[in-house]
This record gives C-alpha cells, sequence and structure tokens, in this order.
DNA sequence: AATATTTACATACAATATGCATGTAAATTC
DNA sequence: GAATTTACATGCATATTGTATGTAAATATT
C-alpha cells in the first residue's frame, strides 16, 4: 500500500524470482537442444532478456545455472511420473508400470539427453545422486523392497540392486527418447523385472 | 639404405607415427583425470612436447583427439577381459566372469570416467556405440544368446535386453570405480543375471 | 638428378567465452 | 530521512578454440 515511486513497483523478491525463473527456462531451452558446452552464457541471456550480471549475480557459474534446470527437469518427471502411475496393487505391476511411465516422460524434449547424458558429465556425482533421488530413484528401490519381500534380508543388496536396475532403465529411456521403438525395451525390462521377482 | 641428409632420417610415417602416438598418451592422462572440458588443447601438446599446429594438423579438432583416447582405452579394455576370462564352461558363469573382469579392469586409473562418463557426453550415438562395441558389448550379446538358449526364439529382445544389461554392468563399473565396495555390486549383478537365466 | 608437390608441422591471428571487478539505482533497514 | 543492502549493467582480463599462413623436409615426377 505504498504510494511511493511510479518507475519501481516490485518488490526485490518478486525481482528474483522473475529473474532467476527467466534464466532457468532460458537455459533449459538452450540446453536440451544444444547440450551444456554448446550453450554459452551470452546466448543464454539474450534468450531470457537479462544481461550476463544477473546471471552472475544470481547462479555462482554456468554449472551452477545448470544445475538449477536439472533440479527443475527433475521434478517434473518425478511429478508426472507420480501422476501416471497412482494405482497398481501387484508390486510387479507397479515397477513395470512405473518403468514405462519413466520412458514416456522422458522421452520429451529434450529431457533424456539433459539428465542421462549432460549431467552426468557436468556434475559431481553427490549432485547426481540427488537428482536421481528425486526422479524415482526412490521409488524404485521401495517397489523393489516390496516386491523381492522383506524375507529376501540381506541375502539381497537392496540399494545396488536398484543402482544397477535404474542404470537399465535409464539406457531403456535414452534408447526411446532417440527414436527407438519403445516395445522390445519395454518387453525387455518386464522380462529382467519379473524373472528377477519370481 | 640411403646416405642422403644428416639432419633429417625419419620417414614420414614415422614422424606421424611419432607424434600421433605422443598426443594421444598425453591427452590420456589428462583427460582421464581431469575429463574432456577441463583439459585444454594448450595443456595437452605442451604435456606432449609438441605444438598445436601439430595436433591440428592430425586431429579435425579436440573432441577427434578426443575420440581417439577412447578407442584405446576401450580396446586395452576389451583386451585385459579377454585375457582374464579365457576358460569357464557354463554361460552362466562365462557372462558372471566376464562382468567381474569387467569391474576390475574398469576401475583402473580414469577409464571409467572416460568411457562411462564423458564420452557418453562428448561423443555422438554412433561413435559411442562403436567404443562399447569394441569393449565387450558383443561378448555380452553372444553370452547372453547361449546362456538364454535358442530356444526363446524371438519372444526375448535379445539386442535390447543386452543393452540394458551392458548399462547396469557400466553403472556397477563407475560405482567401483568410484570407490565403493566390489561385492555388492558383484552380487547384484550375479542374482540379476542368475534370475534371468534360470 | 633436378624439380615439382605433398606432408608435417610452427606461428600468428581472429573470434568467443568465462568469471570478476567496478559502478549505480532502487529497495530495505535503521 | 539516512545508511545499507540488493539486483543488476558494463567493461575488462584471461584463456581457449579453430584457422590461415609460412616453411623445411620428405616424397613423387620427369
Amino acid at each position: 500500500m505504498q504510494k511511493t515511486s511510479l518507475p519501481s513497483r516490485r518488490s526485490q523478491g518478486e525481482r528474483t524470482d522473475a529473474t532467476r525463473a527467466a534464466l532457468i527456462a532460458a537455459a533449459r531451452v538452450l540446453f536440451e537442444r544444444q547440450g551444456f558446452a554448446a550453450t554459452g552464457t551470452p546466448e543464454i541471456v539474450a534468450a531470457a532478456q537479462v544481461t550476463r550480471g544477473a546471471l552472475y549475480h544470481h547462479f555462482a557459474d554456468k554449472t551452477a545455472l545448470f544445475h538449477a534446470v536439472c533440479q527443475q527437469v527433475a521434478q517434473e518427471v518425478a511429478d508426472e511420473i507420480e501422476r501416471r502411475t497412482r494405482q497398481s496393487r501387484k508390486p510387479l505391476n507397479a515397477l513395470v508400470n512405473g518403468a514405462n511411465a519413466y520412458f514416456a516422460v522422458m522421452a520429451e524434449a529434450g529431457r533424456a539427453r539433459l539428465l542421462l547424458l549432460e549431467a552426468p558429465a557436468v556434475l559431481s556425482a553427490e549432485q547426481l545422486m540427488a537428482l536421481s533421488h528425486i526422479a524415482g530413484f526412490g521409488a524404485l528401490k521401495e517397489g523393489l523392497s516390496d516386491a523381492l519381500g522383506e524375507g529376501s534380508g540381506d541375502s539381497v543388496p537392496l540399494h545396488e540392486l536398484s543402482v544397477v536396475l535404474s542404470a537399465a532403465f535409464d539406457r531403456a529411456a535414452l534408447a526411446i527418447a532417440r527414436g527407438e521403438a519403445a516395445g522390445p525395451y519395454q518387453q525387455a525390462i518386464r522380462l529382467l523385472l519379473s524373472r528377477l521377482i519370481a
């Protein structure tokens, strides 16, 4: 309710949010299309209609911006998977459906490239682990635990099995995102999971 | 047997081989240690005791040199695996032993980083496929085919299954190379393979 | 054998990109 | 209302990539 100055109306918080959002949105498109290395900060700020000064004010460096983009995309992926896979009674089905949802969601735009090709090379191992934890790794681990039954106890290295399986999912997602037929990969994953659980 | 000039003795072929080898050797160490992006061509040529002119005479660009390095490393990996896994009667054992050999071989120096983290981001999909074909993908596919029996026929998407499994191997190899305990991953892979084949 | 041509570089240069340092106006705080 | 912090804008110093140009040695040609 302040009637002070006309030229400026927005609070600092609003400005910050707007600029950061513009930068992340612009960078996302470019990173998805061209990759991290091939996208320069001048190009990003031009697309975001901001200056490089703003970029380096809000982000420590180019990789920090990249990280922010990855977090946003990973969150989207997680949300869409969650929405697509609410039901599913039997644990095997839950896993298979989750995998297929993952494939579908990752196939859009440059998500696969961003999260599965670029991010591992650009980000640290910790940052990557945090990302995959956002985007469904936790769910996979739980699903596996349910499916294998607590009976397996310690005889099964649950964590490592989850890691290794999520890598398998990732490669399938990447192949599908690149245009290969989804069917055979879905079959392969289903086979792998069903044999593992049976 | 020519007695012509003293200052120059080496043939062009010898010169070429020597410089290329020096460049690849120097670049390899640096790429393994620091990654592709963090290694500049000035640093490489300094280590190789050559000039940038020589580099750009023999390689189209920095990524071409990187590709050459990857091919060399992939070949080494393949050779070492082959040496470590000559016997092995039963198909399941062949697969498991192959996987363990792969883990051991990839754990050295920066091989995992180079081939599993950097290469996918830097090289094209085709180049990558060729690399993994060098470094054991073919063997995996054959091993799987043997183990599953020809009986499975077309009901099993052999190629896709191999792709997806090799991704699982890769992630395990990466984790082990990073210092995680090998045991649980070996267990996980063994479990996955044994259930799949049984 | 003398000459023409290609090869294997060395050097210099042009184009960019990154991150930081400095400056400023608006928003907050005191 | 003054002091201070915030959110930028601008310019700069440095480094890197790929290319263009020049040259001496090796090889091919006649």
